[in-house]
DNA sequence: AGTTAAGCGAGACGGTACGTCTCGTCTTTTA
DNA sequence: TAAAAGACGAGACGTACCGTCTCGCTTAACT
């Protein structure tokens, strides 16, 4: 408990700025890629300094996972009113919408800075990921104890397969990748068993 | 058919340089990651000018995706001597064992700069998945008609499934991608049908 | 007249943050010239905030002429009960003294940050030269008065003489400015020939 | 002997380059002061690149030198054509005019840049003083032995006294500092009356 | 044998972004 | 209500890599 309560001395924190920032880099990511959303144009366009950007996230790595991170809350929210099944299917197909619009751009430009800066896919997994993960590994165990979601498997098991499949298709670009294809997936993922055969990509069209 | 007989003018170009130029790039990705595999870097390294590599690659994804295709192409070859199940089998345990080592630092940094370049992974699924899939698909449909491959699901899909897995599993660092994963994954996909179960990952430990 | 005596509301100006300020300004440019002499060192080193210096002094430039001035003040006193010939003499002894010391490095820095910030020496003159000029020159004109300085030429053409010379040497390092030689200039200046030729500081040695 | 037709390997410096930054590292200064000359300003307006700039001088000190050295020599040739005593003469007038022109301005930030990042002036004795003051120190050597100048004194010593002299008054903008001025000073220094000798004595120790 | 056409190394260059620094102002809380 | 604490915009600092551009030398094939 780092005392939260501690009474900030000095001129607080401008959010105005911050979320100036995070937006003005999530734009520039989506509009124009990485080499668009350099910091100096982040800060140029978001309307303030370099330092100030410096200061609060200390690296454009960390400035573009909040920033996904941030619209990918807002986009992407879990429902917590629909059945645990229902849930799931909604939002996969709001995650197939965005992968197809800015949100996946910005996704690849973030993964692809992370891979840059570290190795490895490390803090976009630990930032976003499992995050993300969790949360739905739990709607998808709540559907698992009321009986509306058959399978027995772990429920991270089902996440990632879900998302998972997804996320390979799109990353390679991949066709076959669209409404019904994840309203199949994400069936066959929950009843599991013999009806599993569908859940492999089918992919008739190949590529 | 660009006359490949067109008697060279001028000063022949220096295989040796190229081959410096591929190791010495593929060799300061391995080690130090992006970061260290900068054209300067990468042409003092291996005693070439600047001006070559430019010539010859016109950039760093260019030569980053040639220097990762040697490797790959040296270290993962697919035996044509073994049945179609069997060399699938060698070639994704060999693959396992290359991801964990050098050339899964490697491809990733590849991959990077492919998103960071491009936005997309075109150019890495032009170059090198298309390629390898449709080397590894010809297997599999051999396989299929001499009976060796139960599954009648397209090539491209089992071919998918096996390394798609493989990579996305290795890709975000979740865990239980083992030797025994991947046999079980290879017979799972082979198999098909109601041993189709297990093909999707288990994972029954969770992360 | 600027009331003295109005009730002074609220907090009174704390006298131990000025001199605490004026001390550090001048031993950080002492110790390691203009560089580390910045307000943010300043205000650090004298435990007070930046906005208390901006508050006071309004920039480094005048921070450091009062700086200085102090000091000056502090180290060269014009002696009152000298006969006036002696006042000199002595005075210039302890200013040759000085320069060779701490004060002779800070005032190089301030007459730099003068000349950096107004392209001219003006405000270095006019707050500090031109009070200790008016002062000489009074001891030197109440010499003239009772006959003890011989020369009858204008009272600040002789302490330009004097302290100009000084300054010029010491300025760009050229050597043999030493007691002796200041003693000599003095007593030369003092007693004057009918022409003014000899005005203009002579010098054997050169350099 | 450092192997001056060691056959240039690469491209060639490009004068141009060079000449457009020593201009423009001038023209700021003397326009707009050190505030405007920053060497981002100065490559700016040279369309030069601050790498460049940095290569070849290392620096804002020794880019400004080299640009008044340069602007220097050019204005205040030293005549070889006339009498010695003559050749100062003019000399000494035109210095007079530069100084209150742009050059003089120069002259100072030169001075002040130099004080700011050293402490002393060193830097700028040993680039320029010391060279003037050999040239000019020559063509007095020359007057006094062919008795167009005659004092005996050093020639350093006349040298320091003309310019020193005349630098004094015009650092700290003391009034009459004219053409008729400087023309008395030279003749008086050049004269050297009797009366002249025991006024400065002597400094025996010289250096 | 001499000419010609490329390959190639060295390195200068303009450009752009980096990450850091200090300045001088502004906005809070504390005394 | 002055001072401290510290956030902030502005913009220069010095560095690094990019990709392009001369140079002068080397290496063959074609005269």
């Amino acid at each position: 408990m780092t005392a939260p309560k501690a009474k900030a001395r000095g001129r607080p924190r401008s959010e105005t700025s911050a979320t100036a920032v995070l937006d003005a880099a999530y734009r520039l990511c989506a509009d124009g890629g990485l080499r668009d959303a350099s910091i100096q144009a982040i800060a140029a366009e978001s309307r303030v300094s370099k330092m100030t950007v410096y200061k609060w996230w200390g690296g454009r790595l960390p400035l573009l996972i909040d920033a996904y991170l941030r619209q990918a809350t807002l986009m992407l929210p879990i429902s917590e009113s629909l059945a645990p099944a229902d849930a799931i299917h909604v939002h996969a197909q709001q995650y197939l919408v965005a992968l197809q619009g800015e949100l996946g751009r910005v996704q690849l430009a973030v993964l692809a800075e992370c891979l840059s800066e570290n190795g490895d896919a490390g803090l976009f997994v630990e930032r976003y990921l499992s995050v993300r993960r969790t949360l739905g590994a739990q709607i998808i165990r709540q559907g698992q104890r009321d009986g509306t979601i058959g399978s027995v498997r772990p429920a991270e098991a089902l996440y990632d397969q879900i998302y998972g499949t997804m996320f390979y298709r799109f990353l390679f670009g991949f066709q076959s990748l669209d409404e019904a294809f994840v309203r199949a997936l994400v069936d066959a993922t929950f009843a599991d068993a013999a009806a599993a055969i569908p859940v492999i990509p089918t992919d008739r069209t190949a590529r």
